[in-house]
DNA sequence: CGGTATCTTGATATCGATAACATTCGATGT
DNA sequence: ACATCGAATGTTATCGATATCAAGATACCG
């Protein structure tokens, strides 16, 4: 059947392939006058209109998006860069980036708008640089970012920790607050002698360290501070296991991520100790992995929905023009077993 | 800075805005030879056109995408419309859908084609219906499949298990050899009382369970069925208690889901069995948490990554009008500790 | 009934790149 | 020396939609 498609194009228009110039043939009218009724803000008589688009569905009228971004000299598109392979730093075991992406791609449906995705590498294609707007996914917020911005020259909006580099338009969690939403709880349930694993370095986890150690000082506590780099459940097993091996007293845990508190607690576990009773355990993220955990989770969780959906209006409200600023959205505590 | 933006566009053209034009005269030639020049097969002597990519490169020149297609009569963009909200069959949790758009990603930017990249409901746009080709993922190669193509008319490729429904081109994994190498393993291993835990009504589960009682049945043994819909690790737990309770005798399971596997695995250790001594356990989609579970997870891997150049490549044939056809991709038992 | 305001529609030019056909020029053969 | 061939480049037309400016139709006013 695909055989004979090539020569279709040349040989019949048809095809299917109904142009504004047929339309306008087909209700009397001029092609004008085809585009006016179609657009959503033409100006023309009501019974025209009808008929003009009572004929466009008829037949299956499919404009042409190519001849229209070219003409009106924009792409109606936004370029997505996303970081997809896995790296130290993403495990890219949650599922993080497709609910941002997922957002991105709602928000810009409703707005006529399309999606372009792209790998870095493949962000010097030509569509890439056509685009309207570009939205930057896991690159944390510096380093190449800025790179690519320059570039590109196109209107920038990022994911990550609205860090020192007030330069881009930063969409990000409130990692500070969620910090201290953790550290709130261990006050609350009168944890002494809390523990911070993770890593300080990374922009996004610095800043929940910062908020789980600020809010604890308010109420005259140190926290033991673990400065971890890696991000699996078996670093997180190790660490707990190093600390219990030490004797160290403590009898909380706040981990940056699901991932090293379930290893924290299956740590806790196998050393005979009980969670939440002996030792409480905080995650982050609210993976469905931490949900479905035995004992379910504890953790922070981020609104990523959310989060796609203001990266797209930022985007778009930039390529329009308008004054953006970075914004933080609020994360909560999810109180389960641990 | 943004404010001045829109009159840009309309007061000067300059804005970096080069085009062929632009570049001509500065070449003192042709805009047709600067086309042959920077396009790979133009027939252009080496001087002139190493003289006209210095100077696209030196005045960074872009290609006018929108002028292109609209004159090729082709979008050189194929969209991929995923199912991104998480769902009871699709518990989001593993990278899957992720590593696949790697592949797509990767593979048709070397091909110079774009990613559109959209959910179900916004399928109907207009960018959407121009594509070259649609690659659809998460959706179970059936039902609305078949719809969607249908109302676009668009070369499709599908991502999932190759159904009774040969209509279209499916790529996916070879799940009834990975339900096989689970089984393999349990017959070497000596395993005579496997359990399958799993929804058999799920097309590539159906599959693994078939590859997998199959294999089982030519070495005389016949697995216990727990037909379960649920995907979770919780789920997978209970299933397990469930049968202990009954006293149930079995020494092999095998999940089709890294969750289930793992929650699993918990029940048998909580109820003092030793895994693998006792209880040998087998997950699938060998996913970074199964590997990091502790004590790590043996599991059947399968190859998103590679899967997501085959789709891409595919589309690409099948907009080509090449003769294409389904494929399938090896799996491979990952063996760890369980 | 003339004249102006309003509404609706149309003719033309244009966005930027490329295919198809035309042309120029030097080289080669006899 | 002339005809012919082929390489290199140019001219023109075109893809489909829309902004701009102009014109026709209708209504309303005094």
């Amino acid at each position: 059947m695909p055989k004979s498609r090539r020569n279709d194009k040349a040989a019949a228009a048809p095809e299917g392939a109904l142009t504004m110039a047929d339309l306008a043939r087909l209700a009397g009218v001029s092609k004008i006058t085809v585009s006016r009724a179609l657009s959503e803000n033409g100006i023309v008589a009501a019974g025209t209109r009808d008929k003009v688009r009572a004929l466009a569905a008829e037949h299956g009228y499919k404009l042409n998006v190519s001849a229209r971004n070219l003409r009106l000299r924009q792409s109606h598109t936004i370029a997505v860069i996303v970081e997809m392979k896995p790296s130290v730093n993403r495990p890219m075991s949650d599922p993080y980036p497709l609910e941002l992406l997922g957002g991105i791609a709602q928000e810009l449906a409703t707005a006529n708008y399309s999606v372009l995705l792209t790998t870095r590498p493949g962000a010097l294609a030509p569509a890439v640089q056509a685009a309207d707007a570009v939205i930057l996914l896991g690159q944390g917020a510096r380093q190449q970012a800025v790179h690519l911005f320059d570039r590109l020259r196109l209107p920038m909006v990022v994911w990550g920790a609205p860090g020192a580099d007030e330069a881009h338009v930063v969409v990000g969690s409130d990692n500070r607050q969620g910090g201290a939403s953790a550290a709130e709880r261990f006050v609350a349930l009168g944890r002494h002698h809390p523990v911070f694993l993770g890593d300080t370095d990374h922009a996004e986890m610095a800043e929940r360290h910062a908020g789980f150690v600020k809010h604890l000082k308010t109420h005259g506590i140190a926290p033991i501070i673990i400065d971890h780099k890696a991000f699996t459940a078996e670093s997180g097993f190790e660490a707990v296991a190093g600390l219990l091996r030490k004797k160290t007293r403590f009898d909380a845990v706040f981990a940056i991520n699901d991932l090293l508190a379930m290893g924290a607690v299956r740590a806790l576990i196998e050393a005979g100790l009980r969670v939440p009773e002996d030792v409480t355990v905080i995650g982050y993220d609210d993976t469905p992995l931490g949900a479905a955990f035995i004992p379910p989770l504890t953790s922070v969780h981020q609104n990523w929905h959310e989060g796609g959906v203001l990266l797209a209006r930022k985007a778009l409200a930039l390529f329009r023009g308008e004054k953006v600023t970075s914004e933080t959205l609020p994360s909560r505590l999810v109180v389960r077993t641990t």
